[in-house]
DNA sequence: CTTGTCTGATTGTTTTTTTCAATCGGCGAT
DNA sequence: ATCGCCGATTGAAAAAAACAATCAGACAAG
């Protein structure tokens, strides 16, 4: 049975004639009655009676072309399916973040993004670095903006752009003076960083090998470096006075001048490197590249766009 | 778009692998591999992720799978519809008897092909032979008990018997005495016959012209054939004395004994040809020889049996 | 009765499609 | 680096679909 022969029964029992069926359907004569033939015989049954100037249908033959027609009809809804799915940039992307990056980047990203692909929906998910990546590979993610390093097999990266990190001290603080900071000043004086999973944490301190090397032991009164658990909550622990911070550079907004002191460090700054990361056979291309398009759009400033070819597995 | 692409998707999505789902579809793999691709291609759109050692569906190839699914669950339906109706014994058969036959041949008839073709359903239709063969020609009924003369294009006939006819007179009468009486004979007597339409009043007349010949215009106290509307009232006409009447042989019972004389013609007896008759084309061909089967076996008696080669266009 | 016409069936061939065996190429794991 | 798995590709063979031409039956008109 083909869905061929499905059209050709419903032709002729619309038609009731074998001639104009096959017109209809822009075969030849023989063509649509061979096939009808073939299909009776394949189902056993009789579905027309064939009289002189009358083609007429048995009962089991109304039967099976009203079948027929509802079975064309379901196909007709494959069809209407895909042709809404054809457009890659319709249709919900699911997309991660870190949360480093989010707060920041997302206020500015999907305006960026309704603008240049009004259609997609964008179905958010904040994690971690690992945690993005696992769910990038189960498939219950597809795109993410990660920080590198990033290598998952079967996952392709795109660099986006690099952003130098800055240094906060609170008002009145001694660095506020400096044009630079040296990463080796760090060493000096309290650090607040992020807690164990957050890659900037990570990040910072592979930055700086000696924050981890002078560390005491947990519940040292003496420990520098402290944790917070997000960059917010660690900028208001540094205006209060507790230590200094390091921070991605689009972490920084104007209204941090009230509470903190910004300084860049020495050339060549300190960065971290931010990719867009998807499973490498991901069929939506076009939506990966609005994606990128959007961030560049943003308006993130004081980071460096990387070219497009910063692409690799 | 075929059948068989969307056998292949449903497989592909069921097995998550493209060498299992051939297996399972007993095809190579290379077949399946292109015909997914084909179909990808037709509908614009990506089905499936093909990751190593991983096939995943995308959204919209989880959609069109779930669909076609549907598609494939409608047209199991047309197979079962078509198994259904593949015996021909199956399915309600129309059957038209002319009033002349239908109250002696159906008490035995039904009975017998209850017993030959359980599962068939007899929808019965009485009436004349010029609306049954009308009915016959549109589709109305499937089949057909009359007797010749009955020449319809399109239509072919089966002779099953040939019945004589008898004469019934009151008890009494002068012809209860004699072994046989003579067609001529009837002409003297008030001969009752049906009315106009029914098949069997020509055949009588056809046999004694006669009583055409002889008869007086309508309203004459001198006519000397009656009408009645149904053998049975003529029956009840002649055990009232009112005259004589020719009736076939099966609608003779022993009941009758008690009410009429029954007499035979004089060889060779006038008889009618009682005869199936079907569209040509109606594919129901053994449904058509159960009946015949069954009036051979409806225990008829004093007609005469044909071979089944008396069968004509 | 014959002829002509209409209609679906049949036939033989061409074209298209499907299928397969063999092979390739990418990817991940050992 | 190599091996094994898996889907893609290729080229040839087989199967199916389609067509033009023709046939055959039925009916209607002459």
């Amino acid at each position: 049975m083909t869905l061929t022969e499905l059209r050709y029964i419903v032709a002729v029992a619309r038609e009731r004639h074998f001639g104009r069926a096959a017109a209809s359907c822009f075969v030849s004569q023989p063509t649509l009655s061979v096939a009808v033939k073939k299909l009776e015989d394949e189902l056993g049954v009789t579905l027309f009676e064939r009289s002189a100037g009358d083609v007429t249908l048995t009962p089991i033959g109304e039967r099976i072309v009203e079948q027929s027609q509802s079975v064309l009809e379901e196909v007709q809804v494959i069809k209407q399916l895909a042709e809404q799915g054809k457009d890659p940039l319709a249709g919900p992307l699911r997309l991660g973040i870190i949360y480093s990056i989010s707060p920041y980047l997302l206020p500015h990203l999907i305006p960026a993004l309704r603008e240049r692909a009004p259609q997609m929906q964008v179905l958010l998910e904040e994690d971690y670095t690992a945690r993005l990546a696992e769910m990038l590979k189960q498939g219950e993610i597809d795109l993410a903006i990660v920080a590198e390093p990033f290598h998952e097999s079967g996952v392709v990266t795109q660099a986006i752009y690099d952003e130098p990190f800055v240094v906060a001290t609170p008002k009145g603080h001694p660095w506020e003076k400096l044009d630079h900071v040296n990463s080796e000043q760090l060493s000096e004086e309290n650090v607040l960083l992020l807690s164990p999973g957050n890659c900037f944490r990570d990040q910072v301190l592979q930055m700086c090998p000696d924050l981890n090397r002078e560390s005491v032991p947990a519940g040292s009164s003496l420990q520098r470096t402290l944790q917070g658990s997000s960059l917010t909550t660690i900028r208001h622990m540094v205006a209060g006075g507790i230590g200094v911070t390091v921070l991605p550079v689009t972490s920084v907004s104007p209204a941090d001048d009230a509470l903190l002191a910004i300084r860049p460090f020495v050339e060549p700054a300190p960065t971290r490197r931010v990719v867009l990361a998807w499973r490498k056979n991901f069929p939506r291309g076009a939506a990966v590249e609005a994606v990128r398009q959007a961030v560049l759009g943003a308006g993130l400033t004081n980071i460096t766009y990387l070219p497009e070819a910063h692409a690799s597995a």
